[in-house]
DNA sequence: GATGTAATCGGACGGTCGTTCGATTACAGG
DNA sequence: CCTGTAATCGAACGACCGTCCGATTACATC
């Protein structure tokens, strides 16, 4: 009983997901330990025993934040059928993505919203995390394409570097009304498919 | 000399300029009035003389910013001669909106930076100018429709959510070489173009 | 049930925050 | 040059911040 299930282990991701919440609405300067501490039901003395400083939440909260869209994303693309047709993977992985950003817990859509006023020494560390969720994107462009359903006419980081920024995009505009998710999920995949040769 | 050129006035203007810098960097929760002051030259208090409050000089920050953005999109525009193809209109919008969201001052960048962290009061009022300037890339993008040189298989709004998401999401991606901002443009004009019937 | 460690509390520390306001300086009009 | 308003300063206020640490409680083990 030490490593996974213990009290402190419990009460570490309980801090984690209000830490997220507290993040993804008032951003890195304005999120405060004493309501963070607060929504977790604790005082702000007994963050410290779970992590040495607020930095150290913070990066956490970001790894653990990256972590969840990156399985997110690679569930739900490994959840499709592996003969099914390579558009439906494509399909697939948007609405991995969208669902994994809008899910209930902020985990995914606190970097978000963070990550632009993050410190240097934070967004240093940030981006090497980030990644490995762009290298799942990144092997499932080539994928498509080599499938023939994703374009080519486009430098595929590119392409995936526009494709992520107008996802994670969403993250803002949601009254998040699921009919609109798909509708945005429909559009995105039209953007990536390929084009007949136009003039 | 009452309005435009006073001492005031030109005061004014720096601090909107470097709290734009400030807020564009820490966002609105780490945003700093004294430093702000600083940077402008000035004691804390003086701010006080020009905002009655920090909450005044953010909505004027965002206002200014995304008046920066639409006058800078719609002289871009304006700028192409008339009898120009309209592709080479799309290009000078996407190329015009780059240019002002990478522009040094931070005046466009500031609203995207800080727009998702801010209090429901001031994200209310944010909101009511933003759409003017979405009013601006819907018309162009219907425009282009019209010309015949933008896919109409994707709803226009979302189309114009989607793209505008993508070309903002560029302000933090950033060392910005100029010529990545090519790169850019060309991918983000390849995906409004229209399709041929595909599959 | 006693015991020792794990976990939390309560309260304090110095520092920065936004804001106020009377004193002080810059500057334009007569 | 004098005068009055425009603009800035300087210092203080209470509130909140992140951080520390000794006292206190919860809990697993025997």
């Amino acid at each position: 009983m030490e490593t996974s299930d213990t009290k402190a282990a419990r009460t570490r991701r309980r801090i984690l997901d209000v830490a997220a919440q507290e993040l993804a609405e008032h951003g890195y300067g304005g999120a405060s330990l004493r309501r963070t501490a607060a929504a977790a039901d604790l005082k702000v003395g007994s963050l410290y025993f779970h992590f040495q400083t607020k930095d150290d939440l913070v990066a956490a909260t970001l790894v653990d934040g990256v972590e969840s869209a990156r399985t997110g994303l690679l569930a739900a693309i490994e959840a499709v059928p592996h003969d099914a047709p390579p558009t439906e993977r494509l399909r697939a992985a948007v609405v991995g993505h969208l669902d994994t950003l809008h899910a209930s817990d902020a985990r995914a859509a606190s970097v978000v919203r963070m990550v632009e006023t993050l410190p240097p020494d934070l967004r240093a560390a940030h981006v090497t995390h980030e990644r490995r969720f762009a290298r799942v994107w990144l092997d499932e462009l080539q994928r498509g394409q080599a499938a023939g359903v994703v374009r080519t006419d486009i430098p595929v980081r590119v392409l995936r570097d526009l494709l992520v920024g107008a996802l994670n995009s969403t993250s803002t505009t949601s009254p998040a009304a699921n009919k609109r998710l798909d509708d945005i999920a429909d559009a995105a995949l039209r953007l990536l498919a390929p084009v007949s040769p136009s003039a």
